[in-house]
DNA sequence: CATAATAGGGAATGGTCATTCCCTATACCT
DNA sequence: AGGTATAGGGAATGACCATTCCCTATTATG
């Protein structure tokens, strides 16, 4: 989905990009029925997926209030004036930053449950690929979701309501496979979904700061051990 | 411990704080046996457990970079120059709320574990106050542990150390727990206690992150699953 | 009572950072 | 070709922030 290098024409067209504005003015992406036009002036020369993935190393590793807009010249390879013509403010790159990087999640957090056959398998792989991402230099590389808890939620609104919304449907996706279990039968029908689900994303964000904090993390034992919670 | 108001003598002379030097430059406490001897020159006014409380509700609700000196003078009712005689730095004044808070917390967990009589009873203890302390307006104030690990251990590596410390001292704390109720029958033989008290860390960590994002936390619903654990 | 030693407090300083400005470049349209 | 609209890039700006300086105050000692 992302390019390593920056084609020039492609993205501008196809507006591939995940949701609202990044621009500080947006134009209508398409009047009717045709998707593809081309927007006044001159296109945009980067990729923002690309430009956006390294926006997301950058704030995953400092944090937002470390990351000066040099870190994001730097990693973006855009200079200053492009950035802000991009976005209006440092505030919104990280914005847009934690869209593509919750989105990127939201589909590994998918794939890895559609690798069990069962309800109960589906949870296993989730929670397995959680502390894989939790793990080493990855881990280390911290998550988005929690910085954004830790930092940024008491003190930014649009950012708490985000992050908000992200455990919930983190949650409530948790809690759906739950009650897949329940309905295949590998799950036994007295388990609480959502008191479950909870507890779960707890620990996924509970693995998180553990393994920013460089704990080793064995996804065999701990996930045998979660999975109790199952039981 | 901490007086609400300011005795002008108590501090100075018992040196009763934690560990290693808040001082820029730190007297030698006592010689040899006598333990209260006054350090020479003008004594400290403020107490420095309260200015250090202070300075930790700070840290906590902003984090270490949203705080600026001002914040900090404001908060703890020091001026400028005060705060620079009694710390080095930022950083130093961080590492002694670091250390306050973490003591004061871990008296909180300990007296938690004495309310119950058998091992289990004491995991349950502890794991209802940490969702206790991770709820409300004490959740959203959120933890030096989560916020220090998740901001600062990548990039200050004095605060990794003590944060991956304190985890694992919480850790060993909660094994040695599930010991003593295998050793009274309270927790089953084969539960692998390193296992699972790290999960249990993991559990506790993403209490705070969960509880800061502002979800709602129900102490008797998710620790009753989470005891599911040691079945 | 002078001296040494440190605390209290606030003004001054130097650096950094987010943001804006401005000039150039590139696209489309007529 | 001229006009319009936006992107690229980097210098300029103004605010803020961590730290230092300096002056005063308070204790002990000789």
């Amino acid at each position: 989905m992302t390019s390593p290098s920056l084609p020039p024409i492609t993205t501008t067209c196809l507006y591939s990009e995940t949701s609202i504005p990044y621009y500080p003015a947006m134009q209508k992406t398409a009047r009717r029925s045709q998707a593809i036009v081309r927007p006044p002036g001159r296109p945009r020369e980067f990729d923002m997926d690309t430009a956006l993935d390294r926006a997301v190393r950058v704030f995953r590793e400092r944090g937002y209030h470390a990351t000066s807009i040099g870190d994001l010249t730097a990693a973006m390879r855009l200079a200053t004036g492009s950035i802000y013509k991009a976005f209006r403010d440092k505030h919104a790159v990280f914005l847009a930053a934690f869209e593509r990087y919750t989105a990127l999640r939201q589909e590994q957090t998918r794939s890895a449950a559609a690798r069990g056959a069962t309800g109960r398998e589906r949870i296993r792989h989730v929670l397995l690929s959680y502390v894989e991402h939790s793990q080493g230099s990855e881990g280390r590389r911290g998550c988005l979701v929690v910085g954004g808890a830790v930092e940024l939620s008491a003190l930014d609104p649009v950012v708490g309501a985000r992050v908000n919304a992200q455990l919930k449907s983190n949650e409530s996706f948790i809690a759906g496979l739950i009650r897949e279990g329940q309905a295949d039968g590998s799950i036994p029908r007295h388990v609480a979904a959502d008191d479950t689900a909870r507890l779960m994303i707890c620990i996924t964000q509970g693995l998180r700061v553990v393994g920013k904090a460089r704990l080793p993390l064995d996804g065999m034992r701990l996930v045998g051990v979660a999975m109790k919670l199952l039981a």
